[in-house]
Formats: C-alpha cells, sequence, structure tokens
DNA sequence: CCGTAGATGGCCT
DNA sequence: GGCCATCTACGGA
C-alpha cells in the first residue's frame, strides 16, 4: 500500500508528477490523521530545468536535500509565509522533486480546517501548495523526512475519476450542512457499473499544463509540467 | 465576477 | 538589496 523507495527513485520526474495524480496522501502529524487523493503536481527535473531549485547544480543549507536519494520531502518557505511540499524523485544527485499542489481531501476534514482557521470545508481548504501543506500540517520541520516512514507518505490507491467528482461536488454542494468530517473508505466504493465510469484514473483523466508562478525560468516556464485531474473542484487553477 | 496590492522572511551556485 | 514554485482581502464593475 505504502509507496516503496524504489518508485520515487525512478529516473523520470515528469512521468511520476503524472502518476501521482489520483494516488493518496497521509500524515500523521501530531497523532492527527489527515489523508487526501493527489489532484495536482508539478515536476522539476533538477540541474537542467530552470525553474528547479537545484537548477546548473546549485547546492546550498536549503537544496541540498534535492540531492539525495528520491523518497524523502523538500518542503521551503515562498514568499516568507508558505511551506511548499516537495517529493524528492530520481537517484543520488539527480535533483528532481515534484511540488504537491492540491490535494481533495478524505480523511482529518476536522484538523484540516482547525489548521487553516476555517469553520467551512471549500475547495480552498487543501487547493494550491501552501494551502494543501497548512491543511496537512506540513512545514519546514518536515525537511528530510522519510515518505516511506510513518509521519507522511503516500499510498496507491484505485480511485475513480467519475467518484473524485461525485464526491468532490458533494462536499460543496453540502456546504450549508458545515461538513467539519468525512471519511473516505475505498472497501466501500459502489462496483464500476454504479459510478458510470469503468476506469480507475488514467491519462485521459489528466489535464496536463504549464507549470505556475515561474515566469522568470524562460523558455522553461512553458514546458508542460503541471497536471491535474480533471474531475475534481480541489485544483488550484484551471 | 475580476485584478491587484500587501504580507513576510529566507535565500543568495 | 532584490527576488521569490503564494494567498487573501479588498476595491471596482
Amino acid at each position: 500500500m505504502k509507496l516503496p523507495a524504489s518508485y520515487y527513485q525512478q529516473n523520470d520526474v515528469v512521468h511520476i508528477a503524472k502518476d501521482l495524480i489520483g494516488k493518496v496522501i497521509v500524515s500523521m502529524v501530531d497523532d492527527k490523521r489527515t489523508a487526501g487523493i493527489i489532484t495536482e503536481t508539478e515536476a522539476y527535473r533538477g540541474v537542467g530545468d530552470k525553474a528547479c531549485h537545484a537548477h546548473l547544480g546549485r547546492f546550498t543549507d536549503r537544496t541540498k536535500i534535492m540531492y539525495e536519494n528520491g523518497g524523502v520531502a523538500y518542503v521551503y518557505l515562498c514568499y516568507g509565509i508558505h511551506n511548499l511540499f516537495n517529493i524528492i524523485t530520481n537517484t543520488d544527485q539527480q535533483a528532481d522533486a515534484v511540488l504537491i499542489r492540491a490535494a481533495e481531501p478524505t480523511e482529518g476534514i476536522e484538523h484540516m480546517l482547525h489548521r487553516r482557521g476555517k469553520e467551512k470545508l471549500d475547495k480552498t481548504l487543501t487547493s494550491g501548495p501552501g494551502n494543501f501543506s497548512k491543511a496537512f500540517g506540513l512545514d519546514r520541520s518536515h525537511y528530510g523526512e522519510d515518505l516511506t516512514g510513518d509521519l507522511v507518505w503516500i499510498e496507491d490507491a484505485e480511485v475513480f475519476a467519475q467518484e473524485v467528482a461525485e464526491r468532490s461536488q458533494s462536499y460543496l454542494d453540502d456546504s450549508s450542512k458545515q461538513i467539519t468530517s468525512a471519511h473516505f473508505d475505498f472497501d466501500q466504493r459502489p462496483p464500476l457499473n454504479d459510478i458510470g465510469s469503468d476506469k480507475i484514473i488514467s491519462k485521459e483523466d489528466i489535464i496536463t499544463s504549464k507549470r505556475i508562478g515561474i515566469d522568470y525560468a524562460e523558455e522553461d516556464a512553458d514546458l508542460p509540467w503541471r497536471f491535474y485531474l480533471w474531475s475534481s473542484q480541489f485544483v488550484s487553477k484551471r
């Protein structure tokens, strides 16, 4: 269930970024379990990528973790306010990373609301990289955290795109009821024919676009290395 | 609805 | 000193 180190050590960060869409990220911070389906990612491809913090081999106290073997967290502070959570991929010295930009909450929504200082569930709870990290309790104290450990990890899950769409919409439709908790049990998933879709999340369910907020990266700013799930409301920007 | 200013702090191969 | 892998509130239409 928990993705092994070998998953993160694959050598194609763009492929991994896309493949992570639909998987489940879990954090267990302060004994509070929070989980969600990854709905938006971006790939940053090491020393050759002008948008990557490790561009041209930049090696500082901040970026040094990027050169480790894949399967650890790289968390940094952005604009002085936001903690951005990344996953290091590939092998030693490659410095590839995937930024987690959004997730659709499935467990521990009450903890997420509390961390975000919100009363009510809406799409901003966990969409946008700063918001995602805050809701999941992730910050720079998790710099270098081992993703095969028990604090933050990713699980494989057979999530159906249509199912995400329906639940996502029901969250938002229900806002008047002030949902403060929800639990998604994968074993309770209805049979295929009942959910109107005959496939798990596949390439056709994932939209590709250029990465956000990296205008300084010149021609690399246009690379199609951002991925998001068409069916989720929990995406930062369409 | 839309665009933008201001917050805020660490980084600086 | 200048620059950010951002977010929200707020003002105008």
